[in-house]
DNA sequence: ATACGATCTTAACCTATGTGAACGAAAAGC
DNA sequence: GCTTTTCGTTCACATAGGTTAAGATCGTAT
């Protein structure tokens, strides 16, 4: 059943799980079926989780005074989510964390994280290459968003995602370009009459 | 010597560190005292270090297609540094980091790094969260730079770094908060006009 | 002290994106 | 199936920041 999660271990740390390790992993990671539009991590309320999408899609995002939403991240299948401050520290989340479609995810509490990371040094390992992936990534997305124009981050963002806009409602890719709904419409429009 | 790494160490992690665990330590911790301007970690050139700030400013950088500058963060006293990226992998960096100042850095090699981890669990776990905190950081760096404009992160940065300007070329601050240097003298002259 | 290069300022003009508003289309509720 | 939101598009106008270029200052080496 956490087969994907088995997979996805196992290639970042470019090692096999044996299968008495993935057994004992498997009872800490908790099935979790919600509908589209759930919001499952809420700034303020502790979230002593962390997520894998083994379907469907999430935004995390913050929202600022103005009341305007940010996504800083998306989360399809075969990625790890949650927000990271309120797993560790057990102070309330920094970011919002809801689904955009009916989504599977499977569920660590923190207590068993633990555990895990003493038990098996293999997903200490693990987790420890995610984080430092996921922090050079924003690191570079900071960059990108400086050096190159809506449009360049669009169309970066589509080849990466080819299925994300079908998935994805347009105003949320936006959010995520760092831009409004209408200038991205804008931007889409001007790449229409461009071909 | 070391000191100023052993304080920040504990006050990451919260405990202090042994004697024995500092003198161990201390060792993988090489001083390494540059000029301003040295260039210490560039582009495409393997560097397998870690460097902590124990005097000086640095800054972090890519540079684009179009030959611009990006900071991607400034490193002051009690700072950690480096490419983590090439650290990790043994790949060429992705950024590239230089001193602004004369420094004194302590430089730990990944060989050593790699026993510290093992020897030292504190050193493990003080690592774990440096790098959380990075990637939180950064996560809230890239909202941030959404929802504010860019008057807005100016204040904020000379907030919380009231000596950088003293410290750091105003072309470098631009860079940092992703604008022009032109854009950030005007911003200024608004700035003296309101007061 | 002088001279040169690097940095900062100022200003006029340009461009990408924001704003507000109107409209149509798609989706959701009844 | 009809109604009501929600979402996407388009447009006219506003604005933050980019561009170019000219001077003014500052720093450093000679």
């Amino acid at each position: 059943m956490q087969n994907n999660i088995r997979k996805n271990i196992e290639v970042k740390i470019n090692q096999k799980l044996t299968d008495a390790e993935f057994e004992k992993l498997s009872a800490w990671f908790v099935p979790l079926q919600l509908e589209s539009k759930e919001q499952f991590v809420t700034e303020g309320k502790v979230s002593r989780n962390l997520y894998f999408v083994d379907s469907g899609a999430t935004h995390t995002f913050i929202v600022d005074k103005k009341g305007e939403v940010h996504t800083v991240q998306f989360g399809l299948e075969g990625y790890w989510i949650g927000d990271m401050y309120s797993f560790f520290s057990g102070n309330p989340p920094i970011f919002n964390v809801e689904t955009l479609e009916s989504s599977t995810l499977f569920a660590m509490q923190h207590a068993d994280f633990e555990k895990a990371c003493e038990q098996i040094p293999k997903f200490e390992m693990f987790f420890r290459i995610l984080v430092q992936n996921g922090y050079l990534s924003s690191l570079q997305r900071i960059a990108k968003n400086f050096s190159e124009d809506a449009e360049q981050r669009y169309l970066t963002l589509i080849k990466n995602h080819p299925d994300l806009p079908q998935r994805i409602p347009q105003y949320l890719v936006a959010s995520y370009l760092g831009i409004k709904p209408q200038s991205l419409s804008r931007i889409r429009q001007n790449l229409a009459k461009k071909k």
